[in-house]
RNA sequence: GGGCCCGUAGCUCAGUUGGCUAGAGCGCACCCCUGAUAAGGGUGAGGUCGACCGUUCGAGUCGGUCCGGGCCCA
């Protein structure tokens, strides 16, 4: 027993249980007193990378998504900035917009406030938010400016925002246009998607002829009149007809019936029959939708004509297969009025009350008027069929009543005009897409896109920077007044918009064109929240000192394509011609353990706040790390967070074996010089290289998963089942100083000084609190996380590859004999593997390879002996597994143990001081610093 | 319903230009150790590569259809 006091067994404070949800906290105070951020940063002289993120919407807690995305992208940036780049990471919230204006809305619960306290308002639950996000993203060991990130609601950031509108503007990529809207007549105002609720609603069912007028190729030389027949639950849309529609490629027929012609689709034509009452008809012919286009029929309410198009939304599930257009009462139609350059009729009112464009049906309430205008129908004979549905339909979610689609008049970046569509489709192959899938998408999404509508009828956003006539309604926006208001924007903010009267804001020399009148007022439509975002690259990047345009990196989720990434990309272009990111990188969503979306409904939603709670930041930002992001559903579950748990102690105790065996190491004294290292640990600092270039690669390419798989296999396989655990005899019982020792020590140091820098990226806590563990000494800065930390060794420059060839050899007879070392466990011939002797029959080239290591067979298969023999195996010998010319039989090793090493030796009490112990030992114990004189 | 993408052992991932009995680690089972100890070591059992149909001498790897899932539209 006193032999123990004369071992080098492990020491080191560095605590095996990570207890990270206590420690982190500890060590975010480090960063902040230490202003870690602020001096990963001070070299802006160095080459730069610019990640610019992108704002979440400030409302609610952080969840998953945040955290994937928040982690990745702190991964990079500590990565790019250890790697040597000026990284600075300014994080941003997305103020503005529906979500916090409907919260408020509901807080005052029907209180009429003026706009500028209802504001104020709004402003107070956004800054809340940031600051309750930011105190979370912090805790997840993101780090950035979070002391001045960049907020849309920022004075600076608004008039950026009127600057760049301006700009489109006077570009002419902005106009104004009509557009069909939700909209509630009750409360006379457009409603928001998220302002809809949908209940059952009856609605009349009719069938309408629209008789054609026009001479249609496949009747030609039929006498009866032929009648076009759409379906519609709306009658009161009808005087807004401008179009029928129907499916390009779908088949359509004739069916004649005793006194007409009915165009249907085929496939509806009986349905169509019996709900008319029609019996006896017969299809004259059928043809392809397309084949109708262009033809024209008569309008069912107002004297003129409409059109046939036809549109690939048509469906055949119900109704008639022509479906009657009316562009201002309906997305669908709308779309087919763009495409087809159809007018927008819009005969109804804020009341939903007909105007004269209605003609006879002027003044009359579209509700009061569906029954009418049916039997007016009826009454002219444009009537087949009629009776009512039960259907979903939106309602108003403050006033419960139906609403309707409206076309109203809004503001659109157009996507022809000066060409933006095909700038836009050019920057795109400009960029570096990852993955590459992202670029089609984004391409096909941009192809296909409407114009972008940039109003809204919200009180909590950037209000329009236009003024209209008093008294004749045209809108005044010229280069003066957008000035005007940019800078007062800029010095008071957007607030002072719902304060100031239009001719205080506007210039005043400002007049109409039209009318040459004065008096102005104010638009009242705020900014899409898009185009504030959209326009973060001028508002952050070009105007920021932190920053610089364009980004290297934008790292969003795959839904961006449509969102921050096109936007940006559309406002971009708009505003320069080019695309603000160099490249853009997209991760997937994530999902439960089953693949599932997580939802409130489901049950399935894991917080991240809980999980850090639980197991700390590093198991989450370890668990970002370990999966695949670029698969569109990123899993997470307990299971998986457990496995991951395990990963992290597997790599927190292989560091802190390293810690434990490095306690007395001096290297500035101790270290050997490379080329005087023994072997195997000259293979060891080599392995490092390997692993440090496969992960300095990943990194490169955003392969985190890859920096993942490598440190943990590393770690596993290589260092814990392998070197580690074959050089404990030598760490344990050589002399302290001995130049064996000293030599895996060298290593050691090596080891453990590139693994810390190797997953802080990742496990940013814990490579710092190693880092505060290592000896004042051995660290050039107090913190791993700074500029320039990354270092890279040429491997080649160490050992040639042969020497790697041949470890590989000798780790191959290693896993062979631990097999057949195994079954001899099994027979309860040995239990440690030291109470063994290995004898090794072997030929031809594996028997060089083991005669010229044969002095560290043992070490090497923590054996007590090797023999090699050139003989033929006996018969109980075991061919090896995986190797030729190799046999192994596994005998009991001969001798006694030595009390100090365990080893089994012949000559154990020849020593007559130290009779338990083997020469080795006893020659050890005898220089031993300490014990050693006793 | 449309567009893009994903689907390899219980889990996380590898599988090069299609070519030997499909790999790793974890987990699991069993064993050893007790000088990394709420640690460490070893052995082993797990997969009809989502399904089906094609192309090919040969397909996890190419093509088609379907199923399941994610994102975006409708």
């Amino acid at each position: 027993m006193e032999y123990k006091k004369t071992l080098n067994l492990p020491v080191t404070a560095f605590p095996m249980k990570a207890n990270l949800a206590n420690r982190e906290p500890a060590v975010l105070e480090t960063w902040e007193a230490t202003d870690n951020y602020g001096r990963s940063i001070a070299d802006d002289s160095r080459p730069s990378f610019i990640l610019h993120d992108g704002p979440p919407y400030a409302n609610g807690d952080i969840h998953m998504g945040h955290t994937l995305n928040k982690v990745l992208k702190d991964i990079t940036v500590r990565y790019k900035s250890m790697r040597g780049f000026w990284a600075p990471y300014v994080p941003g919230w997305d103020c503005h917009g529906q979500p916090i204006d409907h919260q408020v809305e509901k807080q005052l619960d029907g209180k009429e406030i003026p706009a500028a306290e209802f504001r104020a308002l709004c402003r107070d639950y956004a800054l809340r938010f940031v600051k309750r996000q930011a105190d979370e993203f912090k805790r997840l060991g993101i780090r950035g400016n979070f002391t001045d990130p960049y907020l849309t609601l920022n004075h600076e950031y608004e008039a950026t925002i009127v600057r760049v509108f301006a700009d489109m503007y006077q570009k002419g990529l902005i106009y104004e246009g009509l557009k069909p809207v939700y909209w509630c007549y009750h409360d006379k105002t457009a409603l928001a998607e998220a302002e809809i609720e949908y209940a059952d609603e009856p609605s009349p069912s009719i069938y309408v002829r629209f008789p054609l007028v026009s001479d249609f190729a496949p009747l030609a030389g039929v006498k009866k009149p032929v009648n076009i027949v759409i379906w519609t639950t709306t009658p009161w849309t009808l005087p807004a007809n401008v179009a029928v529609a129907v499916h390009p490629t779908e088949e359509y027929a004739a069916v004649e019936s005793a006194s007409e012609i009915l165009i249907v689709a085929s496939s509806l034509a009986a349905d169509v029959a019996a709900a008319a009452g029609l019996a006896g008809t017969k299809v004259i012919t059928t043809f392809a939708g397309s084949l109708l286009a262009g033809q024209r029929v008569k309008h069912p309410i107002l004297d003129k004509e409409s059109v046939v198009v036809t549109a690939d939304y048509v469906t055949l599930d119900t109704g008639t297969g022509c479906v009657h257009i009316a562009p201002g009462h309906g997305v669908e139609d709308y779309q087919v009025g763009q495409e087809n350059s159809l007018p927008i009729i819009m005969p109804v009112d804020d009341a939903g009350v007909f105007t004269v464009d209605a003609g006879k049906w002027a003044g009359q309430h579209i509700t009061k008027a569906n029954p009418l205008i049916v039997a007016d129908l009826k009454e002219r004979g444009l009537l087949v069929a009629s009776g009512e549905v039960i259907h979903s339909y939106p309602h108003c979610w403050r006033c419960k009543n139906p609403v309707i689609f409206r076309a109203t008049r809004q503001w659109f970046v157009s996507m022809e005009a000066g060409g933006m569509r095909q700038k836009a489709l050019a920057a795109i192959k400009t960029v570096t897409w990852i993955p590459a899938a992202g670029e089609k998408r984004i391409t096909a999404m941009v192809e296909d896109r409407p114009d972008w509508c940039i109003s809204r009828q919200r009180t909590w956003g950037v209000p329009l920077p236009i003024f209209y006539c008093e008294a004749c309604g045209e809108p005044i926006v010229t280069d003066a007044t957008l000035k005007a208001v940019e800078d007062l924007f800029r010095s008071e903010g957007a607030d002072m918009w719902y304060v100031k009267a239009a001719n205080e804001i506007a210039p005043g020399d400002a007049v109409c064109s039209h009318c040459g009148a004065t008096e102005l007022r104010k638009g009242m439509d705020i900014l899409d929240v898009w185009f504030e975002s959209g326009t973060s690259h001028e508002a952050v990047l070009r105007t920021r000192a932190d920053q610089r345009w364009p980004a290297d990196l934008y790292l969003e989720g795959s839904d961006q394509h449509r969102g921050w990434f096109q936007l940006s990309l559309l406002v971009s272009v708009g505003v320069g011609d080019a695309a603000p990111f160099k490249s853009v990188l997209t991760h997937g969503f994530t999902v439960d353990g089953q693949g599932r979306k997580m939802s409130k409904s489901l049950g399935n939603v894991i917080s991240p706040l809980d999980l850090i709670a639980k197991n700390g930041a590093d198991v989450l930002r370890l668990w970002v790390a370990s999966g695949d992001y670029s698969s569109p559903a990123v899993a997470i579950s307990d299971e998986i967070i457990s496995q991951v748990g395990e990963s992290y102690r597997r790599i927190r105790n292989t560091i802190r074996f390293l810690l434990g065996n490095l306690a007395d190491f001096d290297p500035s004294q101790d270290a050997i010089p490379y080329a005087d290292m023994d072997e195997i640990d000259q293979w060891a600092v080599r392995r490092t290289a390997s692993l440090m270039s496969a992960v300095t690669a990943a990194y490169d390419s955003y392969q985190f998963h890859d920096v993942y798989r490598e440190l943990y296999n590393y770690c596993s396989v290589d260092m814990s089942a392998f070197y580690l655990d074959v050089m404990k005899d030598r760490l344990y019982t050589y002399l302290p100083a001995s130049r064996e020792r000293r030599s895996t020590q060298t290593a050691l140091r090596e080891i453990l000084m590139t693994l810390v820098t190797a997953m802080a990226p990742i496990l940013a806590f814990t490579a710092e609190e190693v880092w505060q563990t290592l000896p004042e000494s051995w660290r050039v800065v107090d913190s791993v996380h700074l500029a320039g930390m990354w270092q890279t060794v040429i491997e080649e420059s160490l050992a040639p590859d042969a020497m790697l060839d041949k470890w590989q050899r000798l780790i191959g007879v290693r896993d062979d004999v631990l097999k057949v070392l195994e079954a001899a466990r099994n027979e309860k011939l040995i239990g440690n593997a030291l109470e063994a002797k290995v004898e090794l029959y072997a030929s031809g080239d594996m028997l060089t390879i083991l005669e010229d290591n044969k002095m560290m067979l043992p070490m090497l298969l923590i054996v007590s002996q090797i023999e090699v023999y050139d003989t033929v195996p006996p018969a109980e010998a075991t061919p090896a597994a995986n190797q030729s010319d190799l046999s192994i039989r596994v005998g009991k090793a001969s001798g006694e143990k030595c009390e100090r090493c365990w080893n089994y030796n012949e000559k154990v009490g020849a020593d007559t001081d130290h009779p338990t112990l083997c020469p080795r030992c006893a020659a050890t114990v005898r220089q031993w610093p300490n014990e050693g004189s006793e």
